[in-house]
DNA sequence: AAGTTATCTGCAATCGTTTGTAGCAACGAA
DNA sequence: TTCGTTGCTACAAACGATTGCAGATAACTT
């Protein structure tokens, strides 16, 4: 706590607390000098909360998200604080995706921060209830919630990534493609799902109703999921993970039955990883920019938080890529692995 | 930004606002219901800010680590947020690993937060050169810096750890047995390495200076530090890596080269990960409570803001185990896998 | 009913800054 | 010398809450 304000440093020089707040914040001052030289000594730090008080800036930003352990969510959170560069800190709460807590966390927000940068559950999340009369700046990442359409958003492309991945397996020559989806309710959940959906309506293949799980984006999820995929009386050669704990636990599953990858079953998940190349085979990822995704929601919620409602609410999607490995064999029939190049995103890709 | 004030509540029930005031704060008051009324009608919320003012507390916790997006330190971030419960929130630091970028966080954070969890990168880093006068509480998580020794620690047992991990590689036979060092600069490295060399001392074993390297902790110092290795003249039968960025970067030289583990090669990590029993061979490790460790760290500095200097410093060490899997192969000469549980340790390891 | 407590209330000061305003000195121009 | 600028400075009022103190009201006692 320092406890030396800055009335001691006037007192010290023998001059006012306005002069010697004038003099930290630039303007020019006769004394300067002594005063810089009386703030050395007394190890003056201007209290920030004081600051805060009258400037009603805070200078946090809070960053809700469901679970820091996933990396995916980590890099998202390291690449927006470094686009927050010295300006603002980062207030880190995790949800564990429960709604309560989603809700409880805004509460505690409003007044504490100068914006939010938010990764909701759920679609339907009531956790906004109280942000839309105030004006509390706020940038959705990864996922929305549907009520909000005005909200500023960063998302990831998720319906190409899921047409893409599943794309990938049918020119692999599958037919009996599965999916191991997330929440419905959650928008990659529901968005990965439609692109494998089109996929398989794009190349005529009948989707059937056994071969669609839908799980939540957990690690034992995804290891039912598969359990159960493989217990099927016509299980599938193919499957499409809808994210990368999903794929964790799907593998697990498919290790522990001792299913070849890719002969008997071919695997693509969705979210790269520094491990997957370290797997048995190499694991086949649609992939995106998280740090990008991430630093990209920060800088609009600055844009944001400066500029108020002056400009209208931006939706910007980061292209994925496919990443191929070895989870999905070889072979592949015909098509170019396609779509362009991350980093081309912001100009190309923000639409409102 | 919640503008509606105290006074604006006590206005429209026309009572003071020390009244409303003291109704939030739970004393006895005539019109609490009347209160309570207005405040939910004008939708106000107190303004955190002003109350610390006034308090001097802030309820934030800075956590400074060097990279999130290392799950070891992110299953830290997120033991310790669980175990601030409601009371702190948590403000994130990422410095990665750079002392600058410390000290200019420390300095950010006095007056800002009520404490600090703190993993420095360097023992002797000067990023504390403002702690010790103001009495900010601070622990120091996993590294500690040496000339801050009546400091609060919670540090895993590594010296046990390396000897451990080389113990499992001597008991599998090997003789030539390398260590890929953290910078002996930082806690853990220094102590890992310490517990490899008693280890070989332990079992007669004579330490060759080409097999130790100390290399940074990151993906690709692991990968440099591997190459070297299997370029010697005598390359070693086993290599113990002394953390999770290490040895992702050590497998990926490995795998390069088409070495055979364990047949080749016998490898050991520290600290695990979701994905280690995926990779092939899944990867033996020496591993520990991380969240756990987290959790206690809060815990400790939360006594320590409440407490003040009542109590002597802690030095808390959290147990380590070994996770055999596959990589070392799996002809164990004597002995028994060692180490108590992660769980017991509060009470068992606190020492002063 | 009067006296004594117990309970509640409002005033005003306070936390450590920033900032509008008016005053003061110094300077050059007339 | 006098006037108008210019350039700093100090005073005091905010920012939005909490809290000690004294006064007011209510609730007991006798």
């Amino acid at each position: 706590m320092s406890n030396v304000t800055i009335s001691d440093v006037a007192r010290k020089v023998g001059v006012s607390e306005s002069t010697v707040s004038r003099c930290l914040s630039g303007f020019n001052v006769r004394n300067a000098d002594a005063i810089r030289k009386a703030i050395k000594e007394l190890g003056y730090r201007p209290n920030l909360v004081a600051r805060n008080l009258k400037s009603g800036r805070t200078g946090l930003v809070a960053l809700i998200v469901p679970d820091i352990t996933n990396p995916f969510f980590a890099s998202i959170v390291r690449g927006a604080e470094l686009a927050a560069g010295e300006d603002y800190m980062i207030q880190l709460i995790n949800t564990g995706e429960e709604s309560d807590r989603e809700e409880w966390a805004i509460q505690q927000m409003m007044g504490r921060v100068d914006g939010i940068i938010y990764v909701p559950s759920q679609e339907d999340s009531r956790a906004m209830s109280d942000i839309t009369d105030r004006s509390l700046p706020l940038v959705f990442v990864d996922r929305v919630i549907k009520s909000f359409r005005s909200i500023d958003s960063v998302l990831a492309d998720n319906l190409t990534g899921g047409e893409i991945a599943t794309k990938h397996l049918i020119d692999h020559g599958h037919t009996k493609i599965a999916h191991i989806s997330g929440p419905l309710t959650s928008t990659p959940g529901k968005e990965r799902a439609a692109g494998y959906s089109r996929a398989l309506k794009g190349d005529g293949i009948k989707e059937v109703p056994n071969f669609f799980i839908e799980s939540d984006f957990t690690v034992l999820g995804g290891y039912q999921a598969m359990m159960s995929l493989l217990a099927l009386p016509v299980p599938p050669t193919a499957v499409f993970v809808a994210n990368n704990l999903l794929t964790i636990g799907a593998l697990k599953a498919l290790k522990e039955k001792s299913i070849k990858i890719p002969e008997q079953v071919a695997i693509i998940g969705f979210d790269d990883h520094e491990l997957t190349d370290l797997i048995d085979p190499p694991l086949t990822v649609i992939s995106r920019d998280a740090h990008f995704q991430g630093a990209i929601a920060m800088q609009t919620l600055l844009e944001r938080i400066k500029g108020g409602n002056q400009f209208p609410p931006k939706r910007i999607k980061v292209d994925v890529r496919l990443l191929v490995r070895g989870s999905c064999g070889s072979t592949c029939r015909h098509r170019e692995t396609p779509t362009r190049n991350a980093n081309k995103v912001l100009s190309a890709s923000t639409r409102s």
